[in-house]
DNA sequence: TTGATTCTGCAACCAGGTTGCAGCGATTTT
DNA sequence: AAAATCGCTGCAACCTGGTTGCAGAATCAA
């Protein structure tokens, strides 16, 4: 068994697990997101899957943000970045992590290792979940 | 004078410590910005100042945005939501406090007294700016 | 095989955001 | 005061990301 199918046959898994079936379409995106060093754009994707549609790729991102297989990160760039979650059965605000925006090259770092503080709300207040991300420069861009 | 004259004069003093020349438009603009209870759209704006263009007001944020009298907020609606900056002479980052975005009313909260954690970025990272948003339901929407 | 259901691609649409341009008013210069 | 200049504003058009309607293709069940 190639090393290319064993990741599919994970991907797979975890679709089942999650109530989405498993189409080929489906495990491309999935595969893509799998890939991506970083968050990424429908259009990201759209770019790295020309064979297929866009509405397709959002169709089935929102598919996938709705089972909680990925989540989405508003990083003020205008378009919404998606990532594969990563806790292994859930993606709690807990499992949540920062995000780096880069001004310069636009590109969104996640900080896997540095948790959302925990935050107290006020009475009455219920979260269902977190967006912070921190704005500046990278490292690369710093460095021009 | 009366109260609305002396908001008025201070509202030009700030726009002339900033470098922001204070005509008409603008002051309705800050005006509408001072009333609001939460952060405002640019629609919201729109819907305020009947009399005033859509592009002047977008042309105006912008303006305040560059030299600092309001900053924005992504608060994951879709349109970035503005508010003015509270802090005296200045709008750093240290200055930057927690928003609440109810996914029922769609309506932003601050919560002033609560500032954004620090946090310790990866060696090479320059921040400039932050936004942190919690996503749930307001009190009002919950009980329902 | 047939019929029902789901998935996908295409095209069109929508909304927020943005820009080009011309007119207007304020300001400065002569 | 008239002329030249400059910035501010409104209008209309545009762009882009996101979203939807629809019809054909694929999948599944009987």
């Amino acid at each position: 068994m190639k090393k290319q199918e064993i990741f599919s046959a994970e991907a797979e898994a975890r679709m089942n697990s999650r109530g989405v079936k498993p189409t080929a379409v489906r495990l491309l995106v999935f595969s893509a997101l799998h890939m991506a060093a970083r968050p990424v754009s429908v259009a990201d994707l759209e770019e790295a899957l020309q064979t297929v549609d866009k509405s397709t790729i959002f169709r089935t991102l929102t598919l996938f943000l709705e089972h909680h297989l990925i989540h989405g990160i508003e990083d003020g760039s205008g378009s919404v970045k998606y990532e594969l979650c990563h806790g292994e059965w859930d993606c709690s605000v807990r499992d949540m992590h920062l995000h780096f925006f880069c001004e310069c090259c636009h590109r969104t770092f996640c900080f896997r290792d540095m948790p959302i503080p925990e935050v107290e709300l006020p009475e009455g207040f219920a979260m269902h979940g977190v967006n912070f991300v921190i704005k500046g420069l990278c490292p690369e861009c710093a460095d021009k």
